[in-house]
DNA sequence: ATTCAGGTATGAA
DNA sequence: TTCATACCTGAA
């Protein structure tokens, strides 16, 4: 187990902050601290946190070479957000919402997951997309070797792995279909034969074209939109000015800025800002407010 | 039964 | 360019 103190780190905001699908909070017995299961990146990983420490039940080397640089714990988010305050300290809105959404990261999350994740994603609730996410991994994995970590507690916990390209590219869309994504599934097939029929590293190459390129780049999928394109661009590329424009951020637009484009959607950060108020906005208003 | 859920492709104005 | 509509599917 590797034990780290950090501050602007919040495992449950984090894994309740719509960037993936497979991260789980589990109350191993009434009365003990809850432990979040990690199914991420081909790995799967128990972390718990107590007040700024946090556990990672795995490796140091693990630790070292993985789960830091996957939530983003080199970076300084203290710096950013103070940074952020004090540019935008008028917005009464956007000082709420980064009160209420501190402590939630932008990770760096498995690029192929991601864009099938949030091709997924469109027109579903986040139940529906957790469902098919998982229905998708356990599918395809099925014959392959589990992925297992040491649980809390000395229990071993397992899951599987999210299929990868070529297994997507090499399925039957009726396969897909059954996984609960209906239309999508052509969307899925085409991707996944997008991302294993290139001969080079689409990773790095759309993360070294800069952020507009990287859009471009990726809404020439079948599929995939400017929404989609920039949760790829934001959770797994790490372009953290891209700044998805969803249901909720609509609304943010419509109900707290009166359909009027706020400064902080063109801030160098706009992916991390959104994050709170997507994060806000879902959880922390009553909507009986202007009902 | 009808509507809605973290959008996108398509075709018409 | 902008706008309306269909789209799988399950849950309220």
């Amino acid at each position: 187990m590797v034990t780290v103190q950090v501050s602007d780190f919040d495992m449950r905001k984090i894994a309740t902050s719509g960037q993936c699908f497979r991260m789980t909070e589990w109350i191993a017995r009434p009365g003990h601290p809850a432990y979040f299961e990690v199914n991420a990146i081909g790995k799967l990983l128990q972390v718990r946190q107590e007040g700024d420490r946090v556990h990672f039940f795995c490796s140091d080397d693990e630790y070292e070479t993985v789960w830091r640089n996957y939530f983003d714990l080199g970076t300084n988010y203290t710096q950013i957000i103070q940074a952020i305050k004090r540019k935008y300290s008028d917005d009464q809105f956007l000082m709420n919402a980064i009160e209420y959404g501190r402590g939630i990261r932008i990770l760096r999350h498995d690029f192929f997951e991601t864009l099938i994740s949030f091709i997924i994603s469109q027109r579903k609730n986040i139940p529906e997309i957790r469902k098919c996410v998982n229905f998708l991994s356990s599918k395809f994995a099925a014959g392959e070797h589990p992925l297992s970590t040491q649980g809390i507690g000395n229990g071993l916990s397992t899951g599987s792995k999210f299929p990868s390209a070529k297994q997507l590219a090499a399925s039957e869309i009726s396969e897909i279909i059954g996984c609960g994504v209906g239309y999508r599934a052509k969307y899925i097939h085409e991707a996944a034969k997008w991302y294993s029929e290139f001969p080079g590293n689409w990773e790095s190459e759309l993360s070294g074209m800069g952020y507009e390129r990287a859009m471009e780049t990726l809404m020439k999928i079948y599929g995939v939109g400017p929404k989609v394109a920039n949760c790829v661009c934001l959770f797994s590329l790490h372009y953290m000015n891209a700044c998805p424009v969803d249901v909720w951020i609509q609304k943010v637009l419509d109900q707290e800025y009166f359909g009027n484009i706020p400064q902080w959607f063109s801030d160098p950060y706009a992916g991390l800002i959104q994050q709170f108020v997507f994060f806000y906005k879902r959880n922390g208003m009553s909507t009986l407010f202007w009902a």
